[in-house]
DNA sequence: AGCATTTGACCTCT
DNA sequence: AGAGGTCAAATGCT
């Protein structure tokens, strides 16, 4: 199949989503209805994206992985690839300040994970990526300390990818995980990871379809991918939104979803995505994309938020 | 022995 | 000065 007509078709998929979850959203505004229109909806809405990840090679939810988040349009100049632990900050001054000033121009995005009340938060941890904790701190206001983590490839391969875990101070059975930087370790941790990842992408694959991966695929962070692509092409569902809350769930199976929120500081690729997306969806709904919600049969829940720093000021 | 985690110290930013 | 983030030595685990 031609770039083309896989991306028409993962259009065409993810529009009906869409629209399925609008019928439904309608028919949850209708007490009287049967639950079981409902039900067929929802049945409907994860058939759409099982078919539309199915084209992507992405099994979202079919392993023990947490769905993750997608850096989109990420514009950092590759991280140092050489061998020294500690070369790629002390040699380099915005390296070795690893503080916020290399964070600001870093990607950051958040999700929130809503676990079993007895789940450890070593479950959620299992995204499909191997961190290894360098700190931990407590911090002002919250309940709960932070965990720092850094992708164990980084002493090797330079992999600058780290996040953070902190429990929810209202709703300890809530973690935010915070992403930052991307993983240019993938393509190996994908062959020697042990919990049976997604392929990797062919090479062949259209930069549209990695924006897309990496967008719908967010743990697996395919890239890369070129700014004007998000121009070029966004996902449907998503309406245009300089800044904005909205929820977009993949749940295969209708056991989990989750909650996640994007930060980007070179949010401009974003707010490409959403303008261009404008034209294509038709509604000028500060909302973007779609919220499910299970009920009990909610283990996850992810919440997407985009932000645009540049509306905020 | 090698790797991961813990934790106090240190650094950077606001 | 205080807070958030990271470093690195000490410690634990396999």
């Amino acid at each position: 199949m031609g770039d083309w007509e896989q991306k028409k078709h993962l259009i065409n998929e993810l529009a009906e989503g869409r629209e399925l979850a609008k019928q439904l959203q309608s028919h949850l505004n209708l007490p009287s209805s049967p639950n079981e229109n409902g039900e067929v909806l929802v049945q409907k809405i994860i058939a759409t994206y099982e078919k539309a990840l199915s084209m992507l090679n992405c099994s979202v939810g079919t392993s023990s992985t947490v769905p993750g988040a997608a850096a989109i349009g990420f514009s950092e100049s590759p991280p140092s690839l050489n061998g020294s632990p500690r070369s790629d900050q002390d040699s380099d001054p915005e390296h070795r300040n690893a503080g916020l000033g290399k964070r600001k121009s870093m990607q950051k995005w958040t999700k929130q994970v809503r676990v079993s009340p007895g789940m450890g938060i070593e479950g959620p941890l299992e995204d499909g990526f191997s961190w290894r904790k360098y700190g931990q701190k407590d911090i002002l206001g919250a309940k709960h300390p932070r965990a720092y983590y850094r992708c164990t490839h980084r002493p090797v391969r330079g992999c600058l990818a780290t996040k953070q875990v902190q429990r929810s101070d209202e709703d300890p059975t809530i973690l935010e995980f915070t992403y930052r930087g991307r993983h240019t370790c993938k393509q190996s941790t994908i062959n020697s990871s042990t919990h049976s990842p997604p392929p990797p992408p062919q090479q062949n694959q259209s930069e549209e379809q990695l924006l897309l991966m990496n967008y719908l695929c967010p743990e697996n962070q395919f890239f890369p991918v070129q700014n004007n692509l998000a121009e070029d092409f966004a996902p449907s569902f998503l309406s245009p939104a300089t800044s904005g809350t909205g929820y977009f769930s993949v749940s295969p199976n209708g056991l989990n979803t989750s909650h996640q929120n994007f930060q980007s500081n070179e949010a401009d690729q974003f707010s490409e995505i959403f303008s261009s997306s404008a034209a294509t969806s038709g509604t000028n709904s500060p909302t973007i994309g779609l919220d499910f919600q299970f009920g009990n049969a909610n283990q996850f829940d992810t919440h997407f938020t985009f932000d645009h720093p540049g509306s905020l000021s």
